[in-house]
RNA sequence: CGCGGGGUGGAGCAGUCUGGAAGCUCGUCGGGCUCAUAACCCGAAGGUCGUAGGUUCAAAUCCUACUCCCGCAACCA
């Protein structure tokens, strides 16, 4: 039964990307990836887990520049918050690696002086059309009517030089790899999408430096050059081990790697299943044995806005409903490969019926009746019956499939198979009505066989439930008095040391919660936080809204725009398209046509008859394959909410406004 | 024809690859029980499996077209 003992298991999440405080989304994956790592433990694995920061790049230069701090002060404390919320959540990583941990930081900067050498990596340029004023590059097709998508202003092509690494000279391996080895990407849906999108198709180069921002790992042969994201971060998967690149490396990387899991979002599987794998090729190193992208947990009350105050962070849901029940709801609600819904009401919902009644309760009502009927004391009398047969498969049979889902990473049908077995147990007690055999003497025996197994089945289901709510499980095998039951020893049921006494003060696993209360305080948080104005949205509402200055402008320049009032006479949405509505306006004795994005915020029939300002003189630009001839002006609050300007006393249509 | 995901009883999902009596959890209604956290157990109602065609003895499942929703992309002049 000891197959596994003591054999290494090395399993990763990707590394959070320290441009905020993570939310609830962020944080199922290292609780994912924590019940996995424990189950493996159980299961005799020596495992070692990994999890970590993301720490470079022009996003967080920009943030700590807007925070008026330094970029190292800004990630250290969004990495303290990062590690405080998987802390939080008990979750048993091994090692938190940061991507400015000077070790790592060394070993990049040697991996990518080793590739360049080797003739992987090449100087080149990034080419593209330029916005100086917005320091950006822009392909072909992202222009809007040949100028700026950003600013509007004119483009010149012009070029960056940057390095780049030859992906094409190890496509055939990796496709070769892939097709060899079925089980490397998970769920299997995301191979093809790989292979027919990316890989068949031929693979461009990857640009792996960027001399556009200073924030990042300096390339040390040229140091205008920082690496760029990828050859960064993904190394932290060796570098985290010890791994050098002279050969130089740990015992416990050669003892680790390759990984036998990495854990990601499915946002980012291409570059875990084709880059990643690439480098390690080109550092002649073994490929990870799989790699699983996971689905998504969106909010059920629509998208995330910070504004409207209803991101949900781990933090505050344990703050309601505790630590184990948050751990509970991610792993259980999220589907294997659909994305997975969370809102206050079905988190409510879920700790009531599954963690409340059906397990909270069992517990309490088995141990109460303990107590009352053995003064707590629980023994094997021998006196079984028909229905105790049942019970018992049952319970073995959770324990088979249990571990069959969790080979197939199946981790949410995983905790319902446990829960299977709590669920049957309360049937048990029905079937064998305890308080029934209570009243006769003549059956005490088959009563306490009854206590018995209930007993046994819920150390065991208990014993299971370590790896996903590891102090729910604790605390019930305490209230039990008794050790946790170990994997390898639940292929029999009846191992619960008969004599035993259980505790005579029960407590409450999980109470019950109304969903009333729940959202009353869940308002009142909301309200407090905009009140308190400590939020930007709380700001937002005391002081207004700031945004980007420009620059200074002389009169002439205003001069040479021109706006006149316009009055909509037609308007119609603009087919293929989400957010046009196009307009008929008329200005004066003229009627031109206005496309404007604006279908979230008026509907055409709300538009027509409406008295707007318009920018007359703004040359024609074609939207979405419409012609546009000028623009209606309108004010955006912070939630991008629009408001068209309108005059405050009757207007007619053509009237100047200056 | 931009890319992708999805439409299964009131809610959230499984089942679709490998066609063969439509399932799970919650909610609702009725009943049972009283050890227990008004919890537990049993039963019932409720579904044209997005629409329309096709293949087949048989389609939620395979094929074709269409439609709606959600991300991303693209347009928010």
């Amino acid at each position: 039964m000891c197959e596994n003992c003591r054999k290494p298991y090395y399993i990763t999440t990707a590394i959070a990307y320290t441009s905020g405080k993570p939310h609830i989304g962020n944080t199922y994956e290292i609780i994912l990836a924590d019940s996995i790592a424990r189950y493996k433990r159980a299961q005799g694995y020596d495992v070692r887990f990994q999890t970590g920061t993301d720490e470079h790049g022009q996003k967080i230069e920009l943030k700590a520049e807007e925070a008026g701090v330094t970029p190292k002060a800004y990630v250290d404390r969004v990495a303290g918050t990062v590690k405080e919320i998987w802390d939080l959540m008990n979750t048993s990583y091994d090692k938190f690696i940061r991507t400015t941990d000077a070790d790592h930081e060394a070993q990049v900067q040697k991996i990518f002086k080793k590739l360049y050498d080797k003739g992987d990596i090449y100087k080149g340029y990034y080419e593209g059309m330029y916005c100086t004023p917005c320091e950006s590059f822009f392909t072909e097709s992202q222009l809007v009517d040949g100028k700026c998508p950003d600013c509007g202003r004119e483009v010149q092509p012009a070029k960056e030089e940057a390095y780049f690494f030859r992906m094409s000279k190890y496509a055939d391996r990796l496709i070769q790899y892939i097709n060899d080895h079925p089980e490397f990407i998970q769920p299997v849906s995301r191979k093809n999408e790989m292979m027919n999108n990316f890989l068949l198709p031929g693979l461009q180069d990857l640009c792996v430096s960027r001399t556009s921002f200073s924030w990042g790992v300096p390339v040390d042969f040229d140091p205008k050059h920082v690496v760029y994201v990828w050859l960064d971060a993904l190394t932290n998967y060796i570098t985290g081990l010890g791994y050098d690149c002279d050969g130089n490396s740990s015992e416990m990387f050669e003892k680790y790697w390759p990984a036998d899991l990495h854990l990601i979002g499915k946002d980012i599987i291409r570059f875990h299943t084709i880059y990643w794998p690439i480098f390690l090729m080109a550092l002649d190193l073994p490929l990870p044995k799989q790699v699983f992208g996971h689905p998504w947990l969106l909010q059920g009350d629509g998208k995330m806005s910070k504004s409207k105050g209803n991101v949900l962070y781990a933090d505050t849901l344990v703050d309601f409903f505790g630590v184990d029940a948050v751990r509970y709801f991610v792993l259980h609600e999220m589907p294997f490969d659909n994305d997975g819904v969370i809102s206050w009401e079905l988190m409510v919902e879920r700790v009531n019926s599954d963690l409340a009644n059906v397990l909270g309760n069992l517990v309490n009502r088995t141990i109460s009746m303990t107590n009352k009927y053995f003064g707590g004391v629980v023994t094997s009398s021998g006196a079984a019956d028909a229905v105790d047969e049942d019970l018992k498969q049952t319970v073995l049979a959770a324990v088979r499939r249990t571990d069959e889902k969790m080979e197939q990473l199946r981790v949410a049908d995983a905790i319902s198979e446990i829960f299977g077995i709590f669920r049957r147990s309360n049937k048990y007690i029905d079937e064998t009505a305890p308080w029934t055999l209570a009243k006769d003497e003549a059956s005490r025996d088959r009563l306490a066989e009854v206590l018995y197994n209930l007993t046994e089945a819920i150390t065991i289901g208990a014993s299971l439930l370590e790896s996903f709510m590891p102090e729910t499980s604790q605390k019930i095998l305490a209230q039990l008095q008794v050790e946790k039951r170990e994997l390898k020893d639940m292929d029999r049921f009846g191992l619960y040391p008969s004599g035993n006494r259980v505790t005579d003060k029960p407590e409450i696993l999980f109470a019950r919660m109304d969903i009333k209360e729940v959202m009353e305080k869940v308002e009142a948080m909301h309200q407090a936080e905009a009140a308190g104005g400590e939020t930007e949205a709380g700001k937002e509402a005391e002081a207004g809204i700031d945004i980007e200055a420009k620059p200074e402008i002389t009169y002439e320049d205003f001069a040479k725009l021109q706006f006149q009032v316009g009055e909509i006479l037609a308007c119609e949405a603009v087919p293929k398209s989400k957010k046009l509505l196009c307009s008929q306006v008329k200005v004066g004795s003229q009627v031109r046509q206005i496309v404007s994005g604006i279908k979230a915020h008026y509907t055409p029939e709300e538009m027509v008859g409406k008295k707007v300002m318009v920018v007359v003189n703004l040359k024609p630009a074609k939207l979405a394959g419409v012609l546009s001839e000028g623009m209606l002006l309108c004010a955006e609050d912070a939630d991008g909410n629009l408001a068209l300007m309108t005059p405050d006393k009757p207007m007619p249509a053509g009237a100047e406004i200056c």
